[in-house]
DNA sequence: TTGATTACTGATATTATTATCAGTAATATA
DNA sequence: TATATTACTGATAATAATATCAGTAATCAA
């Protein structure tokens, strides 16, 4: 991607400032009293070179018709996630860049088909998965045999290892003193409501 | 807050689409062409409601001058987080907001003062915290004895539960087959790179 | 040293957009 | 039953905003 200018960056950046802050996206006139240019086509040759180097898209004949091409850019800013970081060196504060391993992108769960679901209980303790942890699901009515699931019976949400075949599904705890449950298709209201994909714990 | 009417509620929703998806706010005749009003005055009553009901600001004057006033809205949507479902209802589907019992805010940890740790090896196994697992640490230099923090040993990062006196830290791994580790402060670098505030593991 | 690019001013035509007036009709509320 | 409120049409004035033309000047690369 081409370099921008100083110039080009600051009304680069502006747009994206208002876009955060305002919901909106400055006119040429905005832009120009913002920083003091007495005419708008200042901003007008500004703006078309921002987008000939592909930073933005500007919808001809439109008010406020500028569109930044990074994506949701401001939005993006948020959820870039916590940085990884991974070997320390000495000395170094433990931020320094060249430690990072990548971002943990938790907003990947950030949609209509994640939910959290609080645990109760240490039936999971053996899979890793404590009292009061919380288990982040994806909504999906199949699970495989074995996968460890949020499974609905009777109204209440369990999480188990779960096992279905015709007749019976089987949802096995994680904890030595625990038994397996067995579910008759037939005659208990049963549910898969999804699959567990990610725990999440606060520690105090 | 008051209800929106059915009508209502389409409008608004339409605006926030067109933010997420476009960037910027629709004028009054791209919604009214949307709906297929023939008049835009349909939709200026509407944001009129809208605006009074708290739910848009509007700029008068202002081309696509409509700011939702649930913040940042667009953004904030994402960065609500994962809703925590709480007992579920027979039938009803899982995402029913009566079983909404808040919202698991991962996006605290979206700050400079956060990063995140790639555990590995076994030596905090009893703690919970497995192999693989992602530590959230929050920077900071002092602990108080006997919390789970990151030290940092000679360069080498390592996550243990630390108790810190004038002459040396102790590291106590959580697996009985490990042993504390005794570091003398005078002889080995050391430093704490900050608290373990929680745990993040992705489930296959 | 010539030409291209960047960075502006200033003016103006054109169109995009808001705001407002005067109505109609259905539905809900008191 | 009277009175708001909601939900529209259709027209038009006023203004907000874009687009474009004609320039100037500085910087940088060929």
């Amino acid at each position: 991607m081409e370099k921008l200018t100083s110039k080009q960056q600051n009304i680069y950046d502006y747009i994206k400032e208002c876009l955060t802050a305002g919901g909106y996206t400055p006119t040429m006139r905005e832009i120009a009293d913002y920083f003091g240019y007495s005419s708008t086509n200042t901003v007008n040759d500004h703006l078309q070179t921002l987008a000939k180097k592909g930073y933005i898209i500007k919808k001809p004949g439109t008010a406020r018709g500028i569109i930044l091409t990074e994506a949701a850019a401001a939005c993006e800013k948020h959820n870039q996630g916590v940085p990884i970081i991974g070997r320390v060196a000495a000395g170094t504060p433990i931020s320094a860049i060249e430690n990072l391993d990548g971002y943990l992108e938790l907003s990947e769960f950030y949609d209509e088909r994640h939910f959290a679901l609080h645990v109760k209980g240490d039936s999971m303790i053996d899979a890793g998965i404590w009292d009061g942890d919380f288990v982040i699901v994806r909504e999906q009515q199949i699970i495989h045999n074995g996968e460890i699931g949020v499974a609905i019976v009777e109204g209440e949400a369990t999480v188990k290892r779960i096992t279905i075949n015709h007749t019976e599904a089987i949802l096995y705890p994680e904890n030595e003193y625990y038994s397996p449950i067995r579910v008759d298709l037939n005659i208990t209201d049963f549910r898969i409501a999804g699959k567990v994909v990610g725990l999440h714990r606060v520690i105090r």
